[in-house]
DNA sequence: CTGCTAAGATAGTAATCAATTACTATCTTA
DNA sequence: TAAGATAGTAATTGATTACTATCTTAGCAG
């Protein structure tokens, strides 16, 4: 809030002439890497453009407007965790097995991008239904529903209690995510996310396995 | 982030003088509503100033500085928080008693002033160490510290296994509280708070307390 | 009734924001 | 090789930011 070092990304690059489809990854891209430090509501296009290492004003050759480029970001988002949902499902297993590959590539994928459930949570908390929100709402919403779906069928394959609440299961691993980047940044960043959801996810699991009375 | 209505408060007061102090509390009231809607770095100056009902220039007639106001809200955050957690815990009972109450007390807080969670965590997510990002931590420092002694005093009296992860246990309960707000507008609202952390707590008790095998 | 003080209004400031302009460099291709 | 398309820069726009200087007046002590 005070520093203001203009060093918070590397344009170190040799400054070449790229394509309009390459700048429009490489601003994603960029927009991701500031959510790291910076609420979404503070990333200025200047920043953008400053991390990919062109001026203000060619941002916007490739982009008519700054919340084109949000759109575009979202769309990357919803893409990207969906494909890596899919990938976890498809590699086959009992679906308690599946479940546990989803949450961990989950947090593999946050681990590597911290600053994407900012960027997710930051639309779902906010009250108006802008476009954006839907956006948010629809990539965690589908995330849910898969999450249910799974849970779902473990219950029929007799890994899960039938009495167990889906939805707050579901809703309970999806706030794990944000509570292992909480935790990361309270400790100091001294401990993986990766090791730590190793530590949590059993817990919950025992949860939803429930006490055997 | 395009309708710019200006009545996100409500400043119908009949327009009267008041001291210091009291302006003082309005505006730190003001920024906790704000941040309902807001992240906290898109909470101006401006903003403030009209939920409380003066001009922008008046409001540095009280604090020197904008950091100041968010000094003063985290203050005012700390001591809220710490008495709350410090009624659940003198009300006495068994430690998973105290735990349940105090889970619960943060909750209704929470319920109550949805803005809090938002205001705590984007302080903890940046890197930097800034002023208020050690007030951040001290807050929900201490809060996860008092979590864990009332798991090892849950352990003491029998109440939780022995083996049961202190640490990830406390930080699983406080993404709880954060994984709740999402809930609750991935739900539009419908769902009440106090209400889904009531299908959620004997999950995480159950993954408290184990499998018994 | 009279001053004095502090709360507030009014009206500024420099800096920064998103966005647009006029213009230039570079690549492609007819 | 010349023409058009594309990617880029530098400068500037009006709006908004945090912050400040000057003036006004409410409210209280005497």
């Amino acid at each position: 809030m005070s520093d203001r070092s203009d060093l918070e990304c590397q344009p170190v690059e040799p400054r070449q002439r790229q394509s309009a489809e390459s700048r429009r990854e490489e601003a994603v891209e960029a927009v991701i890497q500031l959510a790291n430090e910076h609420s979404p509501e503070g990333i200025t296009t200047q920043a953008i453009a400053s991390c990919i290492g062109i001026t203000q004003g060619a941002l916007f050759r490739h982009f008519p407007d700054k919340t084109a480029i949000w759109r575009t970001v979202f769309d990357w988002l919803g893409t990207h965790l969906g494909r890596i949902a899919d990938a976890a499902i498809a590699y086959g297993g009992t679906p308690l097995e599946m479940l546990e590959r989803l949450f961990n590539a989950q947090v593999a994928f946050v681990a590597d991008h911290p600053g994407v459930p900012r960027i997710l949570f930051h639309e779902l908390q906010r009250p108006e239904g802008s476009p954006l929100q839907m956006l948010a709402r629809n990539i965690v919403g589908g995330y849910r529903e898969r999450l249910k779906s799974l849970i779902r069928q473990a219950k029929q394959a007799g890994e899960l209690p039938l009495a167990l609440d889906e939805e707050a299961a579901a809703v309970l691993l999806i706030s794990t995510v944000q509570g292992l980047v909480v935790q990361s940044t309270l400790f100091s960043g001294a401990l993986d996310m990766r090791e730590a959801a190793q530590r949590i996810f059993p817990i919950l699991l025992d949860g939803f396995r429930g006490v055997q009375s």
